[in-house]
DNA sequence: TCCATTGTACGAGAACTATCGTAGTTTGAC
DNA sequence: GTCAAACTACGATAGTTCTCGTACAATGGA
């Protein structure tokens, strides 16, 4: 017997291939605070993180809404592992796709933040 | 007397300042193929160019949309010069605000459109 | 003054988006 | 099998956006 099954789980998610990723849709989906917020932390821990680890001021369902659209437009990945949904950055697609576009993104981000008094 | 008067006219336009600026209406913005390609020619001319310039296949009255969007972004700076409105990009408040974002965007933009076959 | 050029304002429709609440599914633990 | 946790699906609503067409305004030249 293998010591480690990979832990990975049945259901599947549709994910644009990295061909299929428009630079439109990117800057879309990074265009709302929420689904900025989300982006910025996932590059901050650099690893995957479930949903529910995010403590956004909306619903469940308005939550999910907005982790499907980092999906679609192919910011982040998702798999489920166990009755958790891991979302990790994509950042190897969008580095070779558009080369520094996530990087100033985050920057810029987080001068503005600091700009506006905060985190 | 001077020896030139400087070639502005009558109406002002509002324009947010410099600090106004939001990094996700900038994004948003961006992520309108029509107003992305309007920000391309932008940056490509270097120099300011009037609205009837673009040839976008939409009629005026949205044209004139898209160009009040980018204007309230903060994307570009918009003057009337006789009975033509010059756009210009307004790289020096963003290039100050978050730098090298104008520029990545751009550069993704262009490989983008290269990837896909064309300009 | 008259006119062509350039762009605006306004109203409207279709489409999309963000949000919610409720009900349901999948999973893993007990 | 039962249950709690995590997330989804669906339907609804309010707001925004993109688009158009028509009518209007400002400018500069004949």
């Amino acid at each position: 017997m293998t010591t480690a099954a990979p832990t990975s789980s049945s259901r599947e998610l549709p994910h644009p291939t990295r061909e299929e990723i428009r630079l439109e849709s990117v800057l879309h989906a990074l265009s709302d605070p929420m689904r900025l917020q989300v982006v910025r932390e996932l590059a901050a821990d650099g690893d995957e993180l479930s949903c529910s680890h995010f403590d956004l001021p909306v619903t469940k369902s308005t939550t999910t809404h907005h982790f499907r659209v980092l999906r679609e437009s192919g910011v982040i990945r998702q798999v489920y592992r166990g009755t958790a949904k891991m979302n990790g950055l994509r950042r190897d697609d969008l580095d070779d796709l558009f080369p520094g576009l996530l990087d100033s993104v985050l920057a810029a981000a987080t001068r503005q933040a600091v700009r506006l008094g905060g985190s």
